[in-house]
DNA sequence: CTGAAAGCGCTTACAG
DNA sequence: CTGAAAGCGCTTACAG
């Protein structure tokens, strides 16, 4: 039933030995450098194939080349957001010829353990980093190095200059709530913040106060909540606010996925959007026209910073000169959710 | 303004040198292999310290050592459903002391070019493989070399003796169509297939047929459609299902991300769920209890799932004896979107 | 067009 | 307890 299992894998020296070369002219076929007679090619492939080869990676990258992939750090994988994201940078990667590897947990520094992020050098030509805390031995250590580093969604931490891309969240933001306030001429707007330390979220407040003040709105930190940019988080949020009796008349969710949230909880106490109450997300993930009421939200290019992030990733690798800061712009998109038709 | 790069990582060699000792001796501090003297242990952990040093993780694996990492081959990462899988495999492989790297992308042979999936013996010890195509030139050759193996959501094909981890899709696709039978008075019962090739959707169906002969319900091919398993597929299916005006008084739509998908086509159709049509999903994956109406599903520990490759692969990479095939039990779930209260 | 040889950064017997 | 040396599988000048 068991199949025959060969211990040991081809090495360039099986390849060598049965095509009759030497390793130095299998390595030549292999990557296409250096003149071979076109004989000797087809001997060495055929070799190749029987043999079932496939050069030993490790070896390769030790031995000075590049490993022609580039790296992802996440802190998860979850919700709506990421997918876009992923497709952007996959878009982006292969069109210069990368493959793309995803770590998806938070880089925690091991008590003691010398314990690296599992991408890098070894396995990667540059790192694409989508983190919230940057004070990461690790990354500095590979910063320092000057390995190829892109952040998204995050500026660079002054001194260390790592090109970034994000998009223009208080733009955004800004216009979202004024169209709360000027078209629908609500004033008790919630705010529901997202994970402590984000740079997103950061923004978007900003985004959402400079609305306010510019509509003579005070400010009411009763209104500003945590979502965290997560449904289940949003969703306890509001019914929060309910049971407390926070009074207001539009939610500004943070982004979408918490907006999906707030519609539940609304929904599960009775109360309808948009009549009762307004929500409007962030993002305009795939979801988003498809819910019910259909979310008003802004548009950012997620995967479009995806794809950006990689080109200036791949800059770097290349040696070539990475725009420094790149603001991708946000765009209104007025559905139903907010109390048009 | 630009910070001072030293243009070389620190090896093995700089240590040894700082610290006045071989570069054997800073390996065996550096795993612990072999014993060392306490103060040469001191030295060479301050040199290592000060010369900011992590080992050059190919030479490590060229050299001989295990990567003390996995791999997760995945065909895309859109959904609800990859969130929870992926949990568990990163709560199983943390346990064990391993990382986990993602590789996202289906894998395309490309035209002649030998490349390799980006995951295999030069950075992973072993790999997770979630995938419909298994007819595949680069898994054959680890399969062949002995490189540990483990499958997803499908068992091994003839002759493979890949041990795989799964879950029990046609019980829980019959029980949840014959709640549907026997609780609602259903009969005319739609099924939304999954992707072409898919096992999991190739059991579901089965089971849903199963339940239909069960209770003398003629099988009605105008009542399987395909939704892929996905929101926007599963959307457009039903959304033809009612221009065409089939007649159907329940869907099952094969995946809780299709589920949705229905809802909010019947909804847009000023249908009501579940009294006009009960729609029923499969997986009870988080947001299921969320929705609105929520969703009766079958509970698929997908977490546990994740969990349990983790540990069979493990097992393998261990060079012991994995469990072959491994069936996890799957549980009806009621909530209100079949009709229940 | 091709090969011999050094070197990439590590680990691991083998001596001492 | 420590070091010299071979070897992991490749790439790349350097000769020829």
């Amino acid at each position: 039933m068991s199949v025959q299992r060969p211990s040991r894998r081809a090495t360039i020296t099986d390849v060598a030995r049965m095509a009759g070369v030497s390793i130095a002219t299998v390595s030549r076929v292999l990557n296409g450098t250096g003149p071979v007679a076109d004989e000797t090619v087809v001997i060495v492939q055929q070799a190749m194939e029987e043999l079932n080869y496939t050069p030993h990676a490790a070896a390769r990258s030790l031995a000075g080349r590049s490993t022609e992939t580039i790296g992802l750090l996440l802190p998860r994988l979850s919700g709506a957001f990421y997918p876009p994201l992923i497709r952007g940078l996959e878009t982006g990667a292969k069109e210069h010829g990368f493959d793309l590897l995803i770590h998806a947990s938070v880089y925690v520094p091991q008590d003691g353990a010398r314990r690296p992020v599992p991408l890098d050098e070894r396995n990667t030509d540059g790192l694409l980093i989508f983190t919230d805390r940057l004070d990461d031995t690790e990354i500095n250590r590979l910063y320092e190095q000057g390995f190829p580093l892109v952040l998204l969604y995050r500026a660079a931490p002054a001194g260390l200059n790592i090109p970034s891309v994000t998009v223009e969240n208080k733009r955004g933001a800004r216009s979202l709530v004024e169209h709360l306030i000027t078209v629908h001429g609500y004033r008790r707007i919630a705010y529901l913040a997202g994970p402590r330390g984000n740079e997103d979220s950061y923004w978007r407040e900003l985004g959402y106060r400079e609305a306010l003040e510019a509509h003579g709105i005070p400010f009411d930190p009763d209104l500003v909540g945590r979502g965290d940019f997560d449904d289940v988080l949003a969703r306890s949020a509001v019914e929060d606010w309910l049971r407390r009796r926070v009074a207001f008349d539009a939610i500004f969710a943070g982004d979408d996925e918490a907006a999906s949230g707030c519609i539940m909880a609304l929904r599960q106490a009775g109360k309808q959007v948009p009549d009762d109450v307004a929500v409007v997300g962030f993002d305009d993930v795939p979801f988003a026209r498809l819910m019910a009421p259909s979310l008003t939200t802004v548009r950012a290019p997620i995967e479009t910073v995806g794809e950006e992030a990689v080109r200036q990733l791949i800059t770097v690798i290349h040696g070539g000169e990475p725009v420094p800061f790149t603001l991708l712009p946000t765009e209104l998109v007025v559905r139903q959710s907010c109390g048009c038709k």
